[in-house]
DNA sequence: CATTCATATGACCCTAAAAGCATATTAGGA
DNA sequence: TCCTAATATGCTTTTAGGGTCATATGAATG
């Protein structure tokens, strides 16, 4: 399942926005969202499968967590739609690279 | 539908895509995708009751266009997954900032 | 005003996938 | 070893939505 079909459900972001702080057992995001378990298993499968999430064994838990980079082909396809930031970023390189150009770690010197 | 239902679908997102750039008519869409004629319009229409893309009537012909912003739920969703944006974005914060602070309006012009 | 081009809409079929309920698995504690 | 807690999995039903073909609408053009 691709990253846009995962985060195409509710329930999915729900639990990613949920995992974004810090990980979680499946008890936790159980209680925290209000969800049958069976649902909420079924979910992680679905976000484990997409590399989305990683399941750490604990005794009887399993601590989810979110990947590193949890939706690659989602953010690379939403970001030419950032025109702002994208902007921004430009106007930000530049910017450095004039610093980096002409001084050390001072102030650019405006003439 | 909400944006993320729109973007789960792959045609939809080709459609997108290729208004990024300039506005077209339905036929063009169809050529440039090579997608059946029933089809096209009927995601043009799903985007557009999504308010994602406009349609003006010229002639026979109606010219499909991204609207402003075409996907503000998940744009602002997708936003705390990218770190790295974010960390940029602050920088340039600063960086600006601090030229305000000290500097008229000169653009530091390449040499 | 009849025809043709551009687009929209309707009816239908088909598949993916979400939710619910029951049951299996596995680990830790009595 | 038995029991219970934590989680996973199977099965079934239901629904939303995509695709296709046929047809309707509406504007231009002869």
């Amino acid at each position: 399942m691709d990253g846009f079909t995962l985060i195409a459900d509710p329930t999915r972001r729900q639990i990613l926005d949920r995992l974004r702080g810090a990980g979680s057992d499946v008890g936790g995001l159980i209680a925290a969202l209000g969800l049958p378990q069976p649902l909420v298993s079924k979910h992680l499968k679905v976000l484990r499968e997409a590399g989305a999430v990683t399941a750490t064994v604990a005794g009887k838990r399993r601590i989810y967590q979110l990947t590193a980079d949890p939706l690659p082909d989602v953010l690379a396809w939403v970001t030419p739609y950032h025109q702002l930031w994208r902007d921004s970023l430009d106007r930000l390189a530049r910017v450095l690279d004039e610093e980096e150009e002409h001084d050390e770690h001072d102030r650019p010197g405006d003439r």
